[in-house]
RNA sequence: GGGGUAGUAGUUCAGCUGGUUAGAACGCCGGCCUGUCAAGCCGGAGGUCGCGGGUUCAAGUCCCGUCUAUCCCGCCA
């Protein structure tokens, strides 16, 4: 039997006259007929492997790639001119003297070193393989590295890991449930948590007083690139604090875990912007700040001039960019299609150039008011404006959207560099047009502005509320709020989301009950956890930094989830299959 | 639900305005080779062009439908 002494990442010039014992996978192989080199390979690194006795040389000639070995041999130094120093055990080899076959593996249908090299539905397929994987291994390591640094913080900080059900109750506000149905239970369903938002509040009615998880939430929605239909949040509640305190500990962990993981400095404290500041300026409420290009309001000057199709528009809104000979007539068209394909109904542009306007809709603007311009918004010679007039709303989200993309043309989202910011005092509500009703924008339990008090019935779209969001370089990476501790205006909320008495009951009865037995004053924050990791490992793609991620349509196509299940299961759920039109 | 992109050898791709036997690289199999590190050289095998229909003398190529992956909009309290 074979024990391993080392692991394939930590033999060099100390260990030069012992003999070793590795384990790992054939990386690669290089037969010279006399002379047989095998890197092989673990998790830890790489280790060239020296066949050079014939009885050995037979053997080393029938294995292939990814082949599991054992190697017994002696730590031997590399002579200068062969030293490798691409990788950490480069200055030495292990001369073989024994060679044992573990495992023989089939030629590979995903290659491992290079992802790029096969497409994701095949990766996913064989999902393990593509987990050899350096950059995959390295990312999931990070992750675990992550977690490992917010339970210490927040256990030093008196904070409990506390689990909450799985199987929960289904409340349908908001997103949809994914569903399982109950076998006792005939006809009834129990729903899998969208996040423990009601239990982790009545930890605090028992006395908890504060609460941490690392939790997976579900979410039967449609998905991205930044989102799974499952994934983990670091979820926080605590007692007897207001925005501040949250804002204060939060910063503190953010600023820990990124310092502890990725060794990078960010400054405390973070910048605060208002949600209506946020859509002016960037178009969005999730800006990137590692660029400037803000939105600026263009209706005083469009209306001066010529240009017939911003005349009658609620709102015209201009960002400018300085052009280094980057923005082609293709590369404007591309920008133009693309505010199209959102709604907009064009993207219009000119050229600043010798201090006049030029190109685009320049000429519907005379010299003078071409003046007034460039000196009120201080454009730079070879800069280029772009323009979407539209309703204010379309307008902003538009030309918001705009600018990211000119920021990735060009080149300015550095992912070594992090940008948070607070984004505060969101509307409480907003008016659901197709439902005709009041919606939490954040959920219901969220908190108003306790000047907004007296506005909640008379005004409810003017409430302003206490919740938060933390945006990092344009990712929504965590948001909570101070919730309401007092039952009667939980159940305003309610009724003014135009819930009737009795819906209430059956939906939140217990959580209003449990507010009339002394409830502190509380609130808390959740992080999407999958989006912070992907953060600290530099990737724009939630699937990068996911053992076993789903595919945009939630399957899984490794095992083939979801799958149809037997007749005698369906049975025992009672439950039967209506037949679309199309399967009879 | 809507829009964009992709689907051809085990894998990644090429294949023009429809026209001989559908090509390349890597991988695989066989052989040679004592200093390579993505080793090299010689030879070989490998294809239901995602699936279904249509147009045509002729379809990988054109048309319609459908499936899968991916990006975006809607959606995601």
């Amino acid at each position: 039997m074979f024990s391993r002494t080392n692991n394939c990442g930590e033999l060099n010039k100390t260990h030069i006259g012992s003999n070793v014992l590795l384990c790992g996978w054939v990386n690669s192989l290089r037969t010279h007929g006399k002379i047989i080199f095998i890197d092989i390979r673990d998790r830890y690194g790489k280790t060239q492997v020296i066949l050079d006795k014939d009885d050995l040389i037979d053997k080393g000639n029938s294995l292939s790639n990814e082949d599991v070995i054992s190697i017994s041999g002696k730590v031997s130094a590399r002579t200068k001119e062969f030293i490798n120093k691409e990788i950490a055990t480069g200055e030495i080899e292990v001369i073989a003297d024994k060679l044992e076959i573990l495992s023989v593996s089939e030629p590979l249908p995903v290659p491992i070193h290079d992802r790029e090299a096969s497409t994701e539905e095949q990766r996913l397929k064989y999902r393990y393989l593509e987990l050899r994987n350096k950059t995959l291994q390295d990312n999931l390591l990070k992750r675990h590295h992550a977690a490992q640094v917010v339970r210490n913080f927040l256990s030093k900080k008196d904070f409990i890991e506390i689990e909450t059900p799985v199987l929960m109750k289904s409340t349908p506000e908001g997103a949809r449930d994914y569903l399982v149905p109950s076998r006792v239970h005939h006809g009834k369903f129990y729903a899998l948590p969208q996040s423990p938002q009601m239990y982790k509040q009545l930890f605090m009615i028992s006395g908890l007083d504060k609460y941490f998880q690392i939790v997976k939430c579900f979410r039967d929605e449609d998905l991205r690139s930044d989102r799974q239909p499952e994934f983990t949040q670091i979820d926080l509640e605590m007692s007897f604090v207001d925005e501040p305190d949250i804002r204060n500990l939060v910063e503190n962990l953010i600023t820990t875990v990124f310092k502890e993981v990725n060794g990078v400095k960010i400054k405390k404290p973070f910048p605060v912007i208002t949600y209506n500041e946020s859509i002016q300026r960037y178009g969005t409420d999730k800006p990137d700040l590692r660029y400037d290009m803000e939105l600026n309001d263009f209706k005083e000057f469009s209306n001066k001039s010529d240009f017939k199709s911003f005349k009658d528009l609620d709102y015209v809104s201009m960002i400018s960019v300085k052009d280094e000979g980057v923005f082609s007539r293709k590369i404007i068209d591309e920008l133009d299609n693309h505010a199209k394909s959102l709604g907009a109904k064009g993207l219009a542009w000119m050229k600043c150039k010798n201090n006049a306007l030029d190109g685009g809709i320049a000429r519907f603007f005379d010299s003078n008011l071409q003046s007034d311009i460039i000196s009120h918004y201080k454009l730079k010679d070879n800069s280029i404006c772009f323009m979407i007039g539209d309703n204010s709303n379309l307008a902003l989200k538009v030309l918001g959207s705009v600018r990211t993309k000119i920021a990735e043309m060009l080149n300015l989202c550095d992912n070594t560099i992090f940008k948070p910011v607070w984004i505060v005092d969101f509307p409480l509500f907003e008016w659901d047009k197709e439902e005709k009703r009041f919606e939490s924008v954040n959920h219901p339990f969220t908190a108003p502005k306790d000047s907004d008090i007296e506005k909640l019935s008379s005004n409810p779209e003017d409430v302003t509320s206490k919740g938060y969001d933390i945006v990092i370089n344009g990712y929504e990476v965590a948001g909570g709020s101070i919730r309401i501790h007092d039952n009667e205006m939980q159940k305003q909320i309610f009724e003014i989301m135009n819930m009737k008495e009795k819906e209430i009951n059956e939906k939140f009865g217990f959580f209003i009950d449990a507010l009339k037995f002394g409830t502190p004053p509380h609130g808390g924050i959740a992080f999407g956890f999958d989006r912070l990791v992907m953060l600290l490992c530099g990737v724009n793609n939630i699937r990068d930094i996911i053992a076993f991620p789903k595919t945009t349509s939630a399957s899984a196509l490794m095992e083939e989830a979801p799958n149809t299940i037997s007749e005698t299961q369906l049975n025992d759920l009672n439950i039967s299959i209506k037949k679309n039109e199309k399967d009879i």
